[in-house]
DNA sequence: TGAAAGAAAATAATATGTTAACTATTTTCC
DNA sequence: GGAAAATAGTTAACATATTATTTTCTTTCA
């Protein structure tokens, strides 16, 4: 078997942590989980979507966006109404005050992740982009 | 800001998902979470190991690895002792039960891990992993 | 059309992630 | 030598992940 430090699957796990580290803290200091501004991210750029289809965007399983999407609309990020055509379905969308955290934040996030680029190198970002892609899109 | 789907911290979430495809289903065939076989990898490899070390390895944090082990434990598959040297620290360590796991399953992992690089390519996933040290030792 | 199959969310149960606070030791340092 | 600081691990409280089950609504199709 492969040598542990060796493993893909670690060594992906240890690269995503080191590279949120560059913005966890803002969303820390801003009292927003990462999965919270994962979905706030997702609805801000496709609109309104259903839940079946953020959870996909945002890479999690309808259960775990249940509680997130409660805790969000409880603190007014986000709102939900019942499709019209399939009463199944439940429209998500954000709010004006998550609008509001997008302006306050954006710019920070923009200056953390040209912090990272100018450390990493932004050709060696391109290169592993390109690879995360092509594995992602990979089946067993 | 970046466009939500170019997000690194996404990418690679998504990356790990698709790679650990490969074995999800056979850790759940041996009711085997992904934690707990990280875990048990990491003391068969390293050997008796602290909690605090345990958890460095496994890139997880001590409250985590208290249920896990507590869990691992009850199944038999580990043993832990108190440090002579110093009462605090608990000493980890893996059982008989566990080394059976392993010479059942090694040769699956490695099949898959096999399958794995013939559908992605060595080549790639060297370039991949030299990446991903890289990103991994890079610090805000 | 009406029962059965299918689909979308929610719920339940359990495991893990995360931060803060706590306990038990050990070390430091006056 | 002993009080204060430091360290290892656990516990508590809450958020998220995962699988199975349930509910509600829609579609199929005899």
């Amino acid at each position: 078997m492969r040598k542990f430090e060796d493993s893909l699957p670690l060594q992906l796990l240890k690269a995503r942590d080191a590279s949120m580290n560059f913005f966890r803290p803002l969303l820390q200091e801003n009292s927003v989980t990462e999965q919270q501004w994962r979905i706030l991210r997702a609805l801000h750029a496709y609109g309104e979507l259903e839940t079946k289809q953020l959870a996909k965007h945002c890479c999690m399983l309808s259960p775990s966006l249940t509680g997130i999407v409660n805790r969000l609309e409880q603190q007014g990020y986000i709102q939900r109404r019942k499709s019209p055509e399939d009463q199944r379905r439940i429209l998500l969308s954000t709010t004006d005050h998550a609008r509001a955290l997008f302006d306050k934040l954006s710019p920070e996030v923009d200056a953390r992740y040209e912090a990272f680029i100018d450390k990493f190198g932004e050709d060696k970002l391109k290169q592993l982009s390109q690879l995360l892609t092509e594995l992602s899109e990979l089946k067993p």
